[in-house]
DNA sequence: CTGAAAGCGCTTACAG
DNA sequence: CTGAAAGCGCTTACAG
């Protein structure tokens, strides 16, 4: 805001008596320039609160430094809601990550329909590369990134015959874990209350449901099956549709803690007790879980391991191409719902 | 990456047979070109698909064109909680009213007790502005930013004696129509579960809460008060000295929906029926409160529209220096719970 | 209406 | 270990 008189490299080789060139490199401690110097220049910076302007140094280095993260808000809503709790949850430990390792965050609320959204973030020079992160349509913009050979990262199964990084987890040893929990509990009427049935999340968490069941010589009812998408409102549905076509079911396993909150409510509303009649666990271990009435069982995924392995291993491919796929493990959380 | 043969304006400018400035021109809508040659650069832009450069650009023009989002994680959580939902549904409403404005949003998570956090972002030339929505140690960092003549916006209530810009709503009376529902409904011994005592909106809501009672010829009682910090378990807490202090209430008013959750929690473990035997009404209307078990009375403030002048004058600030203060319209949801 | 040229503030290959 | 100079890709005052 005009007030300082220092504002450029320019002024602290003045003030300091050596080159452009010399504080350049001081400031960004090259192995080139004597330790005193360095100490010089440092200290006049430091004492003028000199900052290098960043537009300029991308300009000349040829890269932003930041990363963009592509989300979109929940169908039906204007905005953001506690649907995207999960993405909350993950934005600090981003957020974080990527500032120890000097980058910026910059959130792409990225309209879910266009394919070309990529465009005005990466040709124009604004991000180095994208942290994908949408609860829909991820298939559809993994594709159109893989296309134009963006720099990305993803939370979730990576898809087979494509090349990219991804951090998921171990989505059938969690599905099986809660289905254990729930076998060991007593359970015989296991729902299945999945996400979306075309993601690999769902899928995987289904096939554990599956193997637990057998293991334990149970067979798999199609009316304990049903689908959602994540939310707490399909969660409600859901339930409804279950309860209807299986009046005796006695737990139910959500892929979401939403979902499983969503759940509990047309319970309470029905009259039925959780655990006591029908035992929930949920999924993601949010900070919700712990809030819910009863506090909900679940399976937690670690996830400030998630959002740093996102940020660390997106910029190591986007400054050495190394393309990592990591599988972070599953765990049961006990509480009082199952 | 590498793959596009053309990447500068020099590029379009010898496929277009013109100069740089005068693609530079067209591209940016300049009246000074005609609209045929805009037309034909247009036309070989898009045809090749060419973004300009945002880092030369915004060197060239001293401005960035975004604006740091600069919060910080509730305390005693690693990342963002449950306890954040009010900035998430914020986020949405900003970075769409920002991308309109063609001004990217930074998400700044800054450490709460460091002064100096503005000056990486500002000195550096990385943003123009700052939204400033945290949810404590707010009149620190605003005396920070006023002391260093940061471009900046809250959400709340100006502090008196300094200037700039703010958004914020009306506080006593959404004090005033919570207390004035509870009293409609019947209930005497009605529960002020305050935010901050220290904080203005805290403040002006008990102010609401005070003249709603005096005007039903009611007695303020010092043990139906308590201050938390907005959490769902300062909610907790404050519900069960409020359950000890006062036995008999029969309502609560809640300074926020996270708060009224923890408090219903709270009840619920008690035994007491919501809102049979105790009423509660939060505050916020975030998206928990619909999906809360009983749906939450609260009171609503607009949040899409909130987001939106949170951008839109703080740009207007930084772009005309002019300063804003607005204040919004609190109204009453009713749902179940009271 | 269009162009040549300077400038935004860095970084770094090259020369010493 | 240090410096002069070119270059990153835009924008725009100035000249025509």
């Amino acid at each position: 805001m005009g007030l300082k008189t220092v504002k450029t490299i320019a002024d602290i080789a003045r003030l300091t008596g050596v080159s452009k060139s010399t504080v350049s490199r001081a400031l960004n401690d090259s192995p080139l320039i004597s330790e005193e110097t360095k100490e010089r220049i440092r200290a006049v910076a430091k004492e003028h609160n000199f900052q290098i302007n960043v537009s300029a140094s991308r300009l000349s280095l040829q890269q932003s430094r930041t990363i963009a993260f592509a989300v979109h808000a929940q169908k039906n809503c204007g905005g953001f809601s506690l649907n995207d709790l999960f993405l909350l949850e993950l934005l600090g430990a981003i957020s974080s990550t990527l500032s120890t390792l000097h980058y910026d965050l910059l959130v792409a609320n990225i309209n879910p329909h266009d394919p070309a959204w990529p465009h005005e973030y990466l040709d124009t020079g604004r991000v180095d590369g994208f942290i994908l992160l949408t609860s829909t349509r991820k298939k559809f913009h993994i594709g159109t990134l893989v296309k134009m050979k963006a720099p990305f990262i993803v939370w979730g199964t990576p898809l087979p015959n494509y090349s990219y990084c991804s951090v998921n987890s171990d989505n059938f040893n969690g599905g099986r874990l809660a289905t254990e929990h729930l076998l060991q509990k007593g359970r015989r009427r296991i729902a299945f209350m999945g996400g979306p049935a075309d993601e690999g999340e769902t899928e995987q968490r289904y096939a554990g449901y599956v193997a637990a069941l057998k293991e334990a010589g149970q067979e798999v009812a199609p009316t304990l099956v049903r689908y959602g998408d994540w939310t707490s409102d399909s969660g409600m549905e859901r339930m409804q549709q279950l309860l209807e076509a299986s009046p005796d079911l006695d737990a139910v396993f959500a892929n979401s803690d939403l979902m499983a909150a969503g759940a509990m409510n047309v319970l309470h509303a029905r009259g039925r007790r959780v655990p006591q009649d029908v035992a929930v666990v949920g999924y993601d271990d949010l900070s919700i879980a712990r809030v819910n009435s009863p506090p909900l069982t679940t399976i937690s995924q670690n996830l400030p391991l998630v959002g740093k392995l996102l940020a660390q291993n997106l910029i190591q491919y986007v400054e050495t191409g190394v393309v990592t796929n990591v599988t972070i493990p599953a765990h049961l959380i006990v509480r009082e719902s199952a």
